[in-house]
DNA sequence: TCAATTGGTTAGAGGTTGGTTACAATCAGG
DNA sequence: CCTGATTGTAACCAACCTCTAACCAATTGA
């Protein structure tokens, strides 16, 4: 469940809010200052945080701030309409989009999904690591552990158990292992295909004549785990 | 038939393109800047898009962003040669892949296919189990289990098993069962039929010659349930 | 009742698939 | 230009799967 933090003065703004979005399918969570939204930050770790930087005490700005220190959800401000200054300072701040008051509510969903989306690409982008039993493989390092230790692939091999670490638990049929790994112009080859299936049995399996990890799929392909 | 649009404000490179893929088999449309682009990527929802980003308009980033809002089509984009920070940002805003400029048509086909691939197959990786009593047959893992234990079937035994569980609880003509696992050339072969259907009894039936699961619609075919 | 028809069983030949090894071609770094 | 690493090819073997043929058993209905 997707969880959402609004910190607005506005009660008739946080109720509206709260029914829009949880339609759309998300959990909503309203504080009315800045000191009691900070608080419900921490408190709940929501996913997304909606936040009027124009608040009758001024913290707004503040609030921002300190929301990208005591956490990492992304932060959409609301300002009101016209007052571009604001908008950069807020971007600035750290802030990931903006919406100008008053908006429509379909506006809001998908600024919402756009931000999320996003912020999910990015920290996928960071830390891919595909686990298998105790087998460890880091796409962004370009590594694979078994255990604590590091296993050295070429790069092939890499392609190879990546592709299949990204369909884990699911059978790989072995045209498409051949087209996403060599390209269209070795599709037949399955020989090829079996003396790499060979070579990374040999590196990552503890016996490569009854292997664990990389499974034979027969008259299909290959599975790994 | 499947649909690409492609976005850039060079009428050549369209042209191009066009005549590459519709030799591939595909649909194209093209858009010369980024707002007839998303108009365009809206009103015909295609299967996939390239996109440009150095547009002269310097329009390319936001399409990309707006283009993931208005639809879930996969976006390629087409960068100069070089530029990785633009590769990284453009990957970071949701886009698909990317190529650099200039680039070989073959090269070109094959990426749209490894992309259109793989969004079609992250779709269909929902599970789809056919359960029957305490059997179930999960289409996706290529498996057979009877209660919690593996049971191994032949790729041909599980393609005929696969049949009848799509039609659980009702009978499949022995004519129909040939044709589609076996093909049109062994429509009359009912002895193969015959054969196989013992053997998939002899692994699923906890008493094959009493069996629960694949029972005998005489007269007719074969029914499982 | 007793052929005729339909379904079930068994064993095996031959082909296909997967696994293994050795080696040639290619590439990258010194 | 040489060297070692990596990629891709060729040939072979072993295991398995597919399909055929022949025969047996159960059911049907004339």
């Amino acid at each position: 469940m997707v969880t959402i933090l609004i910190i607005d003065d506005d009660p008739d703004l946080c109720t509206l809010v709260r029914i829009t979005l949880s339609k759309a399918g998300y959990q909503v969570e309203a504080a009315y200052n800045g000191r009691s939204g900070l608080e419900k930050a921490i408190q709940i770790q929501p996913d997304l945080i909606l936040l009027d930087i124009m608040m009758p005490d001024g913290s707004g700005w503040d609030v921002c701030q300190q929301l990208r220190e005591v956490g990492d959800a992304p932060v959409i401000f609301l300002s009101a309409k016209g007052s571009e200054g604001d908008v950069v300072r807020g971007l600035k701040l750290g802030a990931d989009d903006y919406i100008s008051k008053p908006f429509r509510s379909r506006e809001l969903v998908a600024r919402i999904e756009a931000v999320l989306r996003r912020s999910r690409t990015d920290s996928a982008e960071v830390d891919v690591v595909y686990r298998v039993g105790d087998l460890a493989i880091d796409k962004a390092r370009w590594e694979v552990r078994r255990g604590d230790e590091l296993v050295y692939l070429t790069p092939t091999e890499f392609r190879l158990l990546l592709l299949l670490a990204q369909h884990a638990s699911r059978p790989v049929a072995h045209q498409e292992i051949l087209t996403e790994v060599w390209g269209t112009e070795h599709k037949g080859n399955l020989n090829l295909l079996k003396v790499y299936v060979r070579q990374v049995r040999q590196k990552i399996e503890r016996d490569p004549d009854q292997p664990q990890y990389l499974v034979t799929k027969r008259g299909i392909g290959y599975q790994l785990g």
